[in-house]
DNA sequence: AGCCTTTCGATGCGATTGCATGGAAAAACC
DNA sequence: GGTTTTTCCATGCAATCGCATCGAAAGGCT
């Protein structure tokens, strides 16, 4: 195998950087606060928005693996966020429903998440440098090999 | 908190997305073949170039945590690619070297990693976009409120 | 209908992570 | 020189991850 190109690797080492020091601030900052970690928000603000889902759906709207949302799914259940409902037309699934509480939750985490990703991102790339990056890393944020 | 403006939240979930899928698709690839993980490599390249290092050292240079990497190098050591070897002017810490294996190991994941990285990244953005990404990540590669 | 394949979701188990802490040497301070 | 603070590295413990696999229901096919 050849050495990919000198502008690979760099964009190679500066992405996986750049995106592990952002997701450890975001955590850090919500976890500060006693506040569940980001991927809570995520299932949260993916129900609020598109109702009632299957764990399928967000599976495959969050990225996750089957497992991963299936443990995260249990401990939101657990922590009174979420319900599961069985669902009429699938014996095999459920749909996932937001409590009170879970509505509450991830307005509650709004406000850390918001901030931190203004300081991790926002604050330290000018405007028209975000949307340019947003506009480079589409390609790179749809699934490989597609 | 206000709402981080359109731009940073595009850029923030594709900056996660994309590093996500990256390393997971280089993760993967490695494992197809029975090889260590994407961080043992990292350890070795760091040794290798830079010679026998302390873990501190080691521990900034790839960013990770201070129990991560001493679990890790425990791991490596068991795995006989690195040695620990007393430090001669502090008694605290310690040197690591590559083993003969160590250096082996190396070679023989660098095709594959190489590989990796350019299916995930260098196949899919131009050589200019490449470029452009590079120095627009510069930024969020450097430690957070510096 | 009866069988085969696919999809959905959960889980056992071993490996890894993260937090907090511990212990020991070095450095700084007085 | 003795004391306090800082640095370096390891580790106990609980939580989480990752892989593989399983059970059950759907869907397809004949």
């Amino acid at each position: 195998m050849a050495m990919p190109a000198a502008t690979t690797l760099l964009a190679w080492t500066r992405l996986l950087r750049a995106a592990d020091l952002a997701s450890q601030h975001c955590a850090a900052s919500l976890r500060a606060l006693g506040l569940p970690p980001p991927e809570w928000y995520d299932v949260l603000l993916a129900i609020e928005r598109g109702g009632a889902q299957r764990p399928r759906d967000l599976q495959i709207a969050l990225g996750t693996e089957q497992y991963a949302l299936s443990r995260l799914v249990d401990r939101m259940v657990k922590a009174r966020l979420l319900t599961r409902v069985p669902c009429a037309d699938d014996a095999r699934g459920h749909l996932l429903h937001l409590t009170i509480e879970g509505r509450a939750m991830r307005a509650a985490m709004w406000p850390v998440y918001a901030e931190a990703i203004e300081t991790a991102l926002g604050a330290r790339v000018a405007e028209e440098d975000r949307t340019a990056l947003a506009r480079l890393l589409a390609p790179l944020a749809e699934p490989i090999s597609a």
